[in-house]
DNA sequence: TAAAATACATGCAATCATGGCTGTTTAATA
DNA sequence: TATTAAACAGCCATGATTGCATGTATTTTA
């Protein structure tokens, strides 16, 4: 059932092939991606990537064996994409009043991404399948994990109020996630107000709306 | 493309074949529902709905000709079956001070049944299906309707604050959709926080909190 | 340069879902 | 009771996906 996947760890040198073995592995998983946007996990087959990409089904096999193990390849790949377009998003932050707003407002566009219908798309898979599910739920504990981590660089004002914190994370986090699943235009009258909404709501608690939060804990 | 179902109006009494037509129908999308969660859209199979059900696949074509069809006649019985089960349960609602938790909870507690996720999975298949799209949109909408107007016959005094409650509630479902999507446990800690925090700001905003919260609009 | 390993290409069999087709039974009606 | 229509049962052809197995070319290395 171990299915051996030929992903080439770059341990020694072998110069030109581990290059080339890289770039269609990279390939691959950009294929993946690409049809994982336009047709949803389920019409992502494996010999649709294959078309796609112009790598030939033995190719692919050679990498990657079965399905699952694109699949898996894919989930970490994009993983780590995101982990960096997040970490670079949360430094470009500016560091000036509007915080909260400039936050909402990345996260918001970070959701609205293609890519994050994806990733809903993924999680659902991994909820039948135990071998995604190693891959996917570890991946995405680390996201949020990073969130938190973030979160408390630009905001250190929270250092002593980290479960409000939290909580604010995952109000914004899980309120953007339904919307968008709901295919709420990202530009709309409604998402504008749930968005100014929050934004006001995360400011009051953080300029002095603390206390009064507190006995709630 | 237009396939027809075979779905008995109940025109004339023809006394007995329509009463057994109903009742397979109605075998055939039940079985479906259970297979939906079960197994999810993809793995719902026109073969295996015919199968845990005993119907043969020939009755099943008879009654639904396609797969497609089988789905379209699920997704409208299982909006009906919501509609009646929130008109339901808004009934119960009693009508003493801790509206806004009882309510919460009521939609936590709907929200966590494993039909909601039936309901995730097939608005996902609806994004690339448009003949799903078709009716699965409509029926969306149609509950989110009834959820105000049950809203504001639960809360007269926001009548004059209509934006407010629809923020409120759209608050609400929508984040509970993310806090599912995300697998939180129903009685887990962290669900305990985000939803003692909703309530908390719903019923401030309810209180008092109205005028402060008018000049965002 | 020869051998071994790696990357790539392609054909094949098994499985399965779908939709269409042809019978058979049961109920409604004249 | 005879006729018609509806409900039901099962088979078959098609197409798609998967995993396997064999064959070829290119690199690395000895």
């Amino acid at each position: 059932m171990s299915t051996k996947t030929n992903v080439t760890s770059p341990r020694k040198t072998k110069g030109r092939q581990v290059r080339k073995s890289q770039a269609t592995q990279m390939a691959i998983i950009e294929t993946t991606i690409r049809c994982l946007v336009k047709y949803g996990y389920h019409d992502t087959t494996y010999i649709r990537i294959s078309e796609e990409s112009g790598i030939s089904r033995g190719a692919m096999r050679h990498h990657f064996p079965s399905r699952t193990d694109v699949m898996k390849a894919t989930i970490e790949h994009l993983h780590e994409k995101r982990l960096a377009a997040f970490r670079k998003a949360a430094a470009n932050i500016p560091a000036d009043q509007s915080k909260t707003e400039a936050n909402i407002e990345a996260l918001w566009h970070h959701i609205n991404h293609p890519i994050f219908m994806v990733f809903i798309d993924l999680g659902l898979a991994a909820r039948r399948d135990p071998e995604l599910d190693a891959i996917f739920r570890p991946a995405q504990e680390t996201f949020k994990r990073e969130c938190y981590y973030a979160a408390l660089e630009l905001f250190p004002e929270w250092l002593k109020h980290r479960d409000e914190l939290r909580t604010a994370i995952d109000l914004a986090l899980y309120m953007m996630e339904g919307m968008v699943l709901d295919s709420l235009p990202p530009d709309g009258e409604s998402a504008r107000r749930l968005l100014d909404f929050l934004t006001q709501e995360l400011d009051g608690l953080l300029s002095g709306g603390i206390k009064a939060n507190q006995k709630s804990a």
